[in-house]
DNA sequence: GATTGACTGAATGAAAAATTTCAGAAACTA
DNA sequence: TAGTTTCTGAAATTTTTCATTCAGTCAATC
């Protein structure tokens, strides 16, 4: 049985002080146990005894016998952490894992339905600085949204989210100029609110850019681009995991193909948020 | 310079035995290496002595510096297969697709720092409902804390969600009682004002759950559960699709949890919603 | 065949690491 | 609230690990 396990096995009567050692091990698995007992003690916050404790637990005779199973683990698996998990062992492993697995694989074909060079054509929209950008999504989908608005706007100018408020929605319709661009995140449940507004941004001849699910949401008549990405897992909810991960993807690649702006960008918006910072009394605000 | 580089570079110097000691730390280079002096002796035939001599040799200050390095070049040389593995893959299918799978793999791996147990525990104090919940994240982070809100908030009672301004937020620490939960995400680029928080609610008895990576928030010292996720993708940007998976994981179990209750709420909110709506002539709000 | 110089490892000493003890603190229970 | 149990880390102890000394061996040279 590898370390990974035993700890596994043995987490559901930890103490605190045993369960902060355990994430400390497995947050950086298995090079975390590789140190000196009281380095990893310092690292874990926890006391030396503590991680004698800890090791008798799972088994094992003492600390230097944990280093030893960690280093011939090692060695026997020049295999990736992934490629591991992949195989057998995990297939069966509980709740969590079972989760994640799906939701990977739906990932992974996430990329299915959108052509790299549709991926392409809106990277290049989203990174056109003669664009201005406006982004909503619906009552859970705005998140994704927020996230590509976020990171936009640390690789350009003029990038605008629409509040979640519909009172004020006018006002940014009145803004938008032909050409620009109105990005849109419409999930099944579909708000007719939002195909209203992309209605009304696709007669201003805004291109009107759209990431919905299979079922395609109503707002596709009214969209130049739409990104289809699959959202169901089988579960009671669906997974926005491969919608952040197709954004996430959006915006690294404006960010790339933008980069001397965007580094600029990004360390005078990092200057000018330390100032505030200072001003503040230390109220950082990354993350 | 590496250990196997200065190996090479004081080669031409070595006497017999030192020469023996190279061709045993080579010949399995780098775990042969990891082992007790005593044990490297009696593999290559030469005394203690000779190792710390050899050691000195090729310019190092002892036998556990020696280790030192290998385990750093180890973890290192692990980390960067992932970087040289995007890139490469990149080049076949595209950026997008090369992007999301390099996502995928990551999101596989995302249980690998957390138990079964440990999930387990976080659902039952997320699912327990005497407890309430606030949640709050980062700059950047805190769409994920939304997600986890807006779910939790149908499958249950008293969900909180702090606000963006600090200022605020003293109102919602009075609020918490002994026993109910702050949930708390915090990316690097960790935000000081976050483990504040984490700080008092700490000391006011909440259960402080910490979803962080795995370069560990400072806020890790005021949390009960620390759940941690990997976020480096070997891009500009971090990926926060595996975060956003593991949340998901975790309001699903809750629902599935307590799916009678859940089940009920949903439908009331709906209808109530529904009611709405009417009234603000089809301003619907789901997405 | 004696002498020198370089190399080696047994033994020893020093340092560091790991474990155990124990008493105080915290959390639970009645 | 008192009593009990559990948990934790400071300090002491033990064990292990590493470095050094130094005498012996060996090969080369005179």
């Amino acid at each position: 049985m590898n370390i990974r396990k035993r700890i596994e096995t043995a987490a559901t009567d930890f103490t605190p002080s045993e369960r902060k050692l355990a994430t400390v091990l497995l947050s950086d698995y298995p090079y975390a146990g590789l140190i000196k007992m009281h380095e990893l003690a310092d690292r874990a916050e926890v006391s030396q005894p503590s991680i004698s404790r800890f090791v008798i637990k799972i088994g094992l005779s003492g600390f230097p016998e944990l280093q030893k199973h960690l280093v011939s683990e090692l060695r026997e698996g020049d295999r990736s952490p992934v490629e591991i998990h992949a195989t057998s062992e995990q297939i069966k492993g509980g709740y969590l894992n079972g989760f994640l697995r799906l939701a990977s694989e739906q990932m992974a074909s996430a990329g299915q339905a959108v052509t790299e060079s549709q991926f392409e054509q809106i990277c290049d929209l989203l990174a056109d600085s003669k664009r201005a950008i406006y982004a909503v999504g619906g009552r859970i989908s705005d998140t994704i949204a927020q996230h590509l608005s976020f990171h936009l706007r640390q690789a350009r100018e003029r990038v605008y989210h629409l509040p979640r408020d519909p009172e004020v929605w006018p006002e940014y319709l009145l803004r938008m100029k032909q050409g620009d661009v109105f990005f849109l995140v419409d999930f099944r449940r579909y708000q007719k609110n939002l195909w209203q507004l992309a209605k009304q941004a696709q007669t201003q001849k805004v291109q009107v850019v759209l990431m919905t699910d299979h079922w395609l949401s109503p707002a596709t008549r009214h969209a130049s681009e739409v990104l289809v990405v699959p959202i169901e897992t089988g579960t009671i909810w669906d997974s926005y995991a491969p919608a952040l991960a197709l954004t996430e993807a959006l915006v690294t690649r404006v960010a790339e193909k933008t980069w001397p702006q965007t580094r600029k960008r990004i360390e005078a918006w990092d200057a000018m948020r330390d100032g505030f910072k200072e001003r503040a009394h230390e109220q950082t605000d990354n993350g």
